[in-house]
DNA sequence: GAAGGGTTCTGGATCGATACAGAAGGAGGG
DNA sequence: CCCTCCTTCTGTATCGATCCAGAACCCTTC
């Protein structure tokens, strides 16, 4: 038995060309069916496993696979029951078209690394979740000449670019018009990337415009607009960065607002991962959410329906679907390529009056 | 700007051989720093990305990817903390390796497109991972000739196949032990893959033997075994599928058990994450776990010691980095690709004495 | 000044398939 | 009986890189 068989193999031991065997495999009509099956026969017997896919996808032009750019270790891409709500909507898109994931995990130590990650991956366009847009990676894949598409929608927005997304600041919106509508004044606001440092703790900053990373940013002046009804001000919130977007994260954040002497009446949380966080540690201080401190979340993973949170629901599957679709199939009409979907402020019992303290 | 810059684009444009570019990039000290700035210059002026990875894995017969092969919807996939563990193991070596982490989702219901799924998949080596013995697509992965490594011992070992796992059953008999030996006589067991049938609820079988999916089949022969010197016996046990391995089906499944007229003392689950579950059912009907119902579950998932769970652990992490060095790096020695890991009983509050009702 | 040893660069062969134009052969129509 | 058309199969060019043997050149060294 020869090393590997190829196509070539198969070929001569049938007797026919090497064209004729391509053919039986990725264009089975355009042989007599007596000679397909003589085929199949010798190549099962050669131990020939089909035609190989890289050289297949050079010659094509068409990888069948597409790449998923993440930031943070891959553990806490998983975690989040967002992100795997969201990538499972890419993956049904990508069933469909006979397509694969390629995670390329995105090392934000290491910026060479990932930029090299993205030059090596064999896809057909890269889906950019979570990547913070001043990461190497993300220009990277410009460079690719591929077709990109980010999960949320760029600070900029140039013609040409792909997106799905909401309108972050607008969803927040309406949770800081919530809280403030319930008589709450004294907030504080639990997030990841509020910093570049990933350190959990409070911090202080000028405004939103000094947060970097994108969604966060909208969020947080999706909060403060809302707010700014009740006349509470940037200067009147407390900060607190987590150091990831994490349950147990979340919760000790919140211990720098609840265990403070004069403990805001409620948290806003950006993610519900770690509003469930805060959650956790509301409850271990022996405090009621929605009473004695009103919690919020936003994404409304599944979980938070069974915590009682109040958060923004939005279609995190959909989403991923949609990105993949707008991958494997750009729409020809350009306005098309950018999708902000709908959100839902979802009220739940998390979050309450103001208890006349 | 012609449409799509090749290595040998930027080779004319500055007047050098088509190998020199290549090396320029694949091997810097091949040539003079100063005709590797020259070409990186004209490269980036061209709008060169670099080297098309399909074109370099087709010459260099290594891809640079290993695909994982999953059943059940990628969300499923996901959503078990223990499987998102073994998968940070993996790329945890593949990143060593410069490797990206291939998914292969593989539908139960089509094995035909999962078949074609595997053929198509331009990786060095599967990592399978949950996959039962009898899904076509295992076949497959053997066919094309790469390493395949199973993430449990498959029940059959031959020689030359690679896996890392754990004794299943021996685990489990030490569950089984435990749970004796406090006294439980009634006893459940919640577990997936009983039946090939989807569908959470009770189920009669004539012995474990009966069970086609290995790992299910040899955790519950462990719990037999362990249960067997208390005199507790197979017809002794009430059997619970669950539709799914996750945290509602458990719930579910574990209803079928606690509303009976003689509800068993103790529910064995075949996970951790359907054992969280389970004890969501038993404090939902105001039982106490531990007292009035011991719980135990498989895999000791960072949420078991949280839940005080009674649970085997195995090493998730460790079990995928293995995987991933297996694949990316067999050992010569052939007695080396088959690793068994220890695993350990943590006991915790969720189980203790029968109550004397 | 010829031999030996580096360094730097070149050219052709090759990885394993697919695309496409065209050849061979048989069927049907006028 | 010739011409056209269709089905079935072939051969060559090509996808975009890497490998490897060797050419060209400069430096030592005896």
């Amino acid at each position: 038995m020869s090393p590997k068989p190829t196509l070539q193999t198969v070929a001569d031991a049938v007797g026919v060309s090497r064209s004729t065997v391509s053919n039986a495999y990725s264009r089975p009509d355009q042989l007599s069916p007596e000679l397909r099956r003589r085929i199949h026969d010798a190549a099962r017997q050669l131990g020939y496993p089909g035609p190989d896919p890289t050289a297949r996808s050079l010659r094509r032009g068409r990888v069948g696979s597409i790449g998923v750019l993440f930031t943070s270790a891959l553990s806490y891409a998983f975690t989040d029951p967002y992100a795997v709500q969201f990538l499972r909507g890419v993956a049904e898109t990508a069933e469909r078209y006979a397509s694969n994931l390629l995670l390329v995990p995105i090392s934000e130590a290491d910026e060479e690394a990932a930029v090299r990650a993205v030059h090596n991956a064999s896809v057909d366009g890269f889906c950019v979740y979570c990547v913070p847009a001043w990461h190497g990676a993300l220009a990277a894949t410009r460079s690719r000449g591929l077709p990109v598409v980010a999960a949320e929608r760029p600070a900029e927005v140039t013609p040409d670019a792909m997106y799905v997304g909401i309108d972050e600041s607008a969803a927040a919106r309406a949770v800081g018009e919530h809280v403030a509508r319930l008589g709450h004044r004294r907030i504080a606001v639990v997030s990841d990337f509020l910093v570049a440092e990933r350190r959990t703790g409070p911090v202080a900053l000028d405004g939103p415009t000094a947060i970097r990373y994108d969604v966060t940013r909208e969020r947080l002046r999706g909060f403060l607009a809302g707010l700014s009804g009740a006349g509470v001000g940037w200067s009147d919130l407390l900060l607190v960065n987590a150091s990831a977007n994490s349950r147990t994260e979340g919760a000790y954040a919140a211990a720098y607002a609840l265990d403070r002497s004069d403990p805001p009446t409620a948290v806003l949380a950006v993610t519900d991962l770690l509003a469930l966080g805060v959650l956790d540690a509301v409850t271990a201080r022996g405090l009621r959410p929605g009473r004695d401190v009103s919690v919020t979340g936003f994404d409304d993973i599944p979980e938070a329906a069974a915590a009682a949170l109040t958060t923004v629901r939005q279609p995190a599957v959909e989403k991923g679907r949609i990105a993949g679709g707008l991958l494997l199939d750009p729409p020809d009409d350009g306005s098309a390529r950018q999708v902000l979907l709908p959100t839902e402020l979802v009220r739940r019992a998390s979050t309450g009056p103001v208890e006349g303290n």
